[in-house]
DNA sequence: AAGTTAATGTTAGTTTTTATTACATAAAAA
DNA sequence: TTTTTATGTAATAAAAACTAACATTAACTT
């Protein structure tokens, strides 16, 4: 649970996980456009990552690299994802409705962050870049 | 990738910067112009951190928080730093050099203890962030 | 008590970064 | 050949971040 919260956490502006991934903005921007992330916004309508959106990003790279195209990796990111399925048919408007407030996610992630344990397995970009 | 150019190589921007550290950008600059963090610039002047940087400021932050003042904490964090050493000396090369004398290293310790009953913090944030 | 200093807040004006949208293009598929 | 895919590029608007200056408050000094 501790560790869902500071893998979601809303953190990085694009030119941050475009360096971390070496993606061009169009690039990431046209796989959110076919539903393999869904990056959070800030008040501002900035586009805010997080480490899983990351390690997605770099799966999709992967993928997009080894030849698959789009459709093949939809089908195999997304697979048996009715969330994704919905989103796939039709432009959602039921937003997951909000648990938390923001100010009470970035403390809930500090706390995590500060405090989580290292047995937590690492995600993809955790493994290429901070350790 | 060694660890330090992972530990070293400048990604945050402000606002993410401000997140993780729960410091405003008032703080975070201010903290710069007393040498304590010294983040790169992006090709547009943006302020880039590092890993290294993010540890830095929450060593300050735990340090503020104990009562230790700028000057107390400039004395536990860039001792023998060579390089901040000359920074230090080129800003202030035309006013007199302040020395911390060992009387007022002796007010900080009473202070510290004073506010004793937290334990300080000298781990690195991407163990604590990112494992 | 009054005056200084230290640490941070706030505001204003400017530059950089990001978002959106539209059009362009090379390579792959049909 | 024509169409689709995945990505590039350009224009414009808005947010985020920059610098600099002034404001404020709590902590020290005298």
């Amino acid at each position: 649970m501790s560790s869902h919260i500071r893998r979601t956490m809303p953190l990085f502006p694009m030119g941050t996980v475009m360096k971390l991934t070496d993606l061009s903005a169009r690039q990431i921007r046209y796989y959110e456009q076919h539903h393999l992330i869904t990056p959070d916004r800030s008040e501002g309508n900035r586009r805010l990552y997080s480490l899983n959106d990351i390690d997605r990003l770099l799966e999709v790279k992967d993928l997009l690299d080894q030849g698959i195209n789009m459709a093949g990796i939809k089908k195999i990111l997304l697979k048996d994802d009715s969330q994704a399925e919905k989103l796939e048919t039709k432009e959602s408007s039921a937003k997951p409705k909000k648990e938390f407030t923001d100010e009470e996610l970035r403390k809930l992630l500090r706390k995590e962050l500060i405090n989580a344990g290292r047995f937590n397995r690492s995600s993809e970009v955790e493994r290429r870049f901070f350790h």
